[in-house]
DNA sequence: ATGGTGGAGTTTCCA
């Protein structure tokens, strides 16, 4: 099962290269953030072309800002927007979340807050949206990967510059051990444990992505049961290219096949990690 | 030149 996570700025704006990119990579499910569309707008724009290429389609929108997707030709069960607990901002309820079943695996499709700065009314905002995600996802059911702009950076190693991002969000130890109680593994990282560029967000401004000076924050974390699973997970940085991209790449993670349950007592290969339970991956988050 | 881009939606906010 292949599953891509893309932060598209737009829907609207991003549709053609959406549609062409899906052909493309062939992602069984997709999760979206910054649709920035009404779910009725996102439907009518769409869901026929989604539609086409096999996939079922939820969507949570509320125009302008945000908007998460979820879509899947593997199946979408059990639909859920928002999570509970979520905080609101300024009494709205955004729309940052939404997940649902595909082929056993929980999947969600979500776009933290930004933050803006250090301890503005954003900021304690975003801290609470990680809280509250980390108490959803831990009575939620075991095997469980969220994907999407979760707006932090694990690891220094996840900036062009480390000194660039002083004193700025996105990067302070408050954030990141928000990001580390998930208790969940950065997949990504596991799989390119020294690569020193491994971004997936570049700013529009100044030439940054054509200088590589990026940041990660696109992220599928995952419990043990999916980690375990993962054969590939890489940055498409060729979606970032060309004329009119979104400011983020997406991320693809290759799961394998799942073990099967239903093959009767199994006394499992010694030699074969991935049927001796897992025990430990490197690289998790720090 | 007192900025750099892009998307939202009206005029400035957001990322």
């Amino acid at each position: 099962m292949r599953i891509a996570t893309w932060n598209v700025n737009s829907a609207k704006q991003r549709m053609p290269r959406l549609l062409t990119w899906l052909e493309a990579r062939q992602p069984d499910v997709v999760c979206l953030q910054e649709t920035k569309l009404t779910d009725v707008a996102f439907a009518d724009l769409l869901n026929e072309p989604l539609g086409d290429l096999g996939y079922e389609v939820a969507h949570h929108g509320q125009g302008g800002f945000n908007g998460v997707a979820l879509l899947s030709r593997v199946g979408l069960a059990d639909v859920e927007r928002d999570f509970p607990g979520q905080p609101v901002f300024r009494g709205d309820t955004e729309a940052r979340a939404i997940s649902g079943t595909c082929d056993g695996v929980r999947i969600h499709s979500l776009y933290a807050p930004n933050g803006r700065e250090v301890d503005s009314d954003h900021y304690a905002y975003k801290l609470e949206w990680f809280d509250a995600l980390a108490a959803a996802i831990a009575a939620g059911p075991a095997a469980v990967a969220l994907c999407g702009d979760m707006n932090v950076a694990p690891a220094d190693a996840d900036l062009f510059d480390p000194a660039a991002w002083v004193g700025q969000t996105h990067v302070t130890v408050r954030e990141r051990q928000r990001l580390a109680a998930l208790g969940l593994i950065d997949v990504t990282r596991v799989h390119w444990p020294e690569h020193p560029r491994l971004f997936s967000y570049w700013d529009y401004r100044a030439g940054m992505f054509h200088q590589d000076l990026g940041m990660r924050i696109d992220l599928v974390l995952a419990s043990p049961p999916v980690a375990e699973r993962v054969a590939a997970a890489w940055v498409d940085r060729a979606a970032r290219k060309g004329k009119l991209p979104s400011d983020h790449a997406p991320v693809i993670v290759d799961l394998d096949e799942a073990p099967d349950g239903d093959i009767g007592p199994v006394v499992p290969p010694p030699s074969n990690p991935r049927r001796t339970g897992r025990t430990k991956l490197p690289h998790a988050l720090d």
